[in-house]
DNA sequence: GCCGTTTTCGGCCCGACTGTTTTCAGTCG
């Protein structure tokens, strides 16, 4: 029998047969039905053959029967013949048309069918050759900025890491406060606000009562390439860098509403608006309409939006349709973690292996941070990792280390550095320094480096092997993925979360831009099986530090809480979890 | 196709902006 197919694969047969729908102009609501399926399946950290032989697959929010049957027709045959059925009345290049900026399902449509365009290239030389002229909806600004988008579309960069678009965030509204005064308060909403670990656009907010001339500077700033859209209170922006920025000013009085509207997700905000339509509330980003025409509701703050429909306010970092709507009604939303309660680092490199600092400047660093503790954690000498540590070396570090501590707690600095190893897991799941070693050592992270390919069920059996070490205590970036370029093991999560809670070992969030690994949906499911976390830097340098901020968003969208996460204990308490 | 503190049938979030319009459809977020 071929390989199981996987969610992301389910999921990407559920969008393509929404498109497909979506340009044949079949009902919008059946379309929508199985793009919230995909969304559902894109984010389930539990295989879809698991839920399926626990019969839980309905228990998904927007899986029901109909969808329930299609994914068992995939799961068991690798196939669908409904979706093959679709694929037959419309060729691949026309839901490829969808990638143009500005060309929805219904243009799509229109241009197969009333021209028989079926690629980019085709609809490129139609447009060029004046084969559009005349027809109808489409004037002269219209096919040249078609001609416009397709070169969008042939060039179009992926989606900017979160670190990326947080920095592009801060300097644009700081460029934007600073060239207008009308600006009373600006901030980003939209998936950067939520913590998505890729960013699709920038979404700028600004509470002015001038709107016009807000979006008049926003659409001015040196930074903007290119406007694409402007208007009384809303303006759409190209960057220099590539990245596309859109504005909304507000009125003060409003803030709360339009925060709430543009920080989404989608689903989110479809489902609050059902919730406020049970009450009798229509609500936009202008605020609350009472269906009976009463009083005007307070939108100054997000709370007040909430409060509205009988909520407490839901943390950005949950807003995702995945249960924060009934743990909000339950009063059971989860008290996440904060960046003040991380009182340690526990993977940092230094020159001993390959990081670009001593030992010294990167427990300053620490210390910077307001950190009382941190794990100093170099490479092991294993097959391509640059200038990794032996037992010797290891040993002679063990003097340095010792010797800071000591300094430290002479000079009054209340402030410890653990000596531990970063130490590579073999492809077979052996660790690459002997026991004795890794006994002499404060803290253990071990971590897969290489062969990332593996089937799945070797991969999880290496790490459990790994994590069943009594020496391991922490399980470092554990799929290896990197965001964009490499999509990391395909492992048993459920298996490693017991075997992680059984024995103890934490598992991390790798903090680095590139990895956050572990991602969300699986921080919430080895949470929900017990076990406990770290967030680590990985730092190689004294600014990366600073990249815990993108490990603890990722945390909080994986509904940790600081109880869940090592790093925010005590020094002491860490130490006993470890003795332990 | 999904779903239920109005509902197992009949609904399904809401509005800005653009271009081509004699009043609105399509796209986007």
């Amino acid at each position: 029998m071929a390989d199981t197919l996987t969610n992301r694969e389910i999921a990407d047969v559920f969008t393509t047969i929404a498109d497909t729908m979506e340009v044949l102009g079949e009902d919008v609501f059946r379309t929508r039905a199985y793009r919230r399926a995909s969304e559902a399946i894109a984010d389930l950290p539990v295989p879809l053959a698991t839920l399926r032989a626990q019969g839980e697959l309905i228990a998904v929010p927007g899986i029901g029967k109909a969808i329930a049957d299609k994914i068992a027709e995939l799961l068991d045959t690798g196939q669908l013949a409904f979706y093959e059925r679709l694929r037959a009345k419309v060729p691949a290049g026309v839901l490829e048309l969808l990638r143009v900026p500005n060309v929805g399902p219904r243009t799509a449509g229109r241009l197969y069918t009333e021209l028989g365009i079926t690629s980019i290239a085709g609809l490129k030389a139609a447009a060029e050759g004046g084969k559009l002229n005349g027809v109808k909806g489409f004037g002269p600004k219209t096919v040249a900025t078609l001609l416009r988008d397709i070169a969008a579309a042939e060039t179009r960069d992926q989606r900017t890491l979160l670190f990326e678009a947080l920095r592009a965030a801060d300097s644009f509204i700081t460029a934007l406060g600073a060239a207008c005064p009308a600006v009373q308060q600006a901030t980003y909403a939209g998936s950067l606000r939520r913590g998505r670990e890729t960013i699709g656009d920038l979404d700028i907010l600004a509470a002015t009562t001038e709107p016009g001339i807000v979006v008049q500077a926003f659409t001015t700033l040196p930074l903007v390439a290119r406007v694409e859209s402007s208007g009384r209170e809303k303006a759409t922006v190209f960057l220099h860098n590539g990245l596309q920025a859109d504005l909304i000013a507000i009125e003060p009085a409003l803030w709360g509403a339009a925060l709430q509207h543009f920080t989404g997700s989608k689903a989110h905000n479809i489902r609050f608006r059902e919730l406020a339509l049970a009450r009798g509330l229509s609500f936009s980003e202008h605020g609350f309409k009472p269906l009976s025409g009463g009083a005007a509701l307070p939108c100054a703050t997000e709370e007040d939006v909430y409060a509205a429909i009988g909520l407490p306010w839901i943390a950005p970092e949950l807003r995702e349709n995945q249960g924060e709507f009934e743990a909000a009604a339950a009063g059971r939303l989860p008290q996440l973690v904060e960046l003040d309660d991380i009182r340690a680092d526990l993977h940092m490199h230094s020159d001993w292996s390959d990081g670009k600092a001593s030992i010294r400047a990167m427990a300053e660093a620490a210390r910077a941070q307001g950190y009382t503790h941190m794990a100093l954690t170099d490479h092991s000498a294993f097959l391509g990792i640059t200038n990794g540590l032996d037992g010797e070396r290891l040993r002679q570090q063990a003097a340095e280390v010792a010797a800071l501590n000591s300094d430290y707690a002479t000079s009054g600095i209340s402030f410890r550095i653990l000596h531990g190893v970063e130490v590579d897991i073999t492809a077979d799941g052996g660790l690459a320094l002997p026991d004795d070693v890794l006994a002499a050592l404060d803290i253990v992270v071990a971590s897969p480096h290489v062969k990332l390919s593996q089937p799945p069920e070797q991969a999880t059996e290496r790490l459990l092997r790994a994590i069943r070490n009594p020496h391991v205590d922490i399980l470092g970036h554990p799929t290896g993925r990197l965001i964009g370029s490499r999509p990391g093991s395909e492992i048993d999560l459920d298996a490693i979360a017991r075997a992680a809670a059984d024995t103890g070992t934490l598992l991390e969030i790798n903090a680095g831009p590139e990895r956050l690994d572990l991602d969300a949906p699986s921080v919430r499911r080895v949470l929900e099986l017990g076990a406990k976390l770290t967030i680590d830097s990985d730092a190689h340098h004294p600014d990366n530090l600073q990249w815990l901020r993108l490990g603890v968003l990722t945390a909080r969208r994986g509904w940790a809480q600081a109880k869940d996460v090592a790093n925010t204990w005590p020094l002491a308490t860490l130490l006993e979890w470890i003795a332990a």
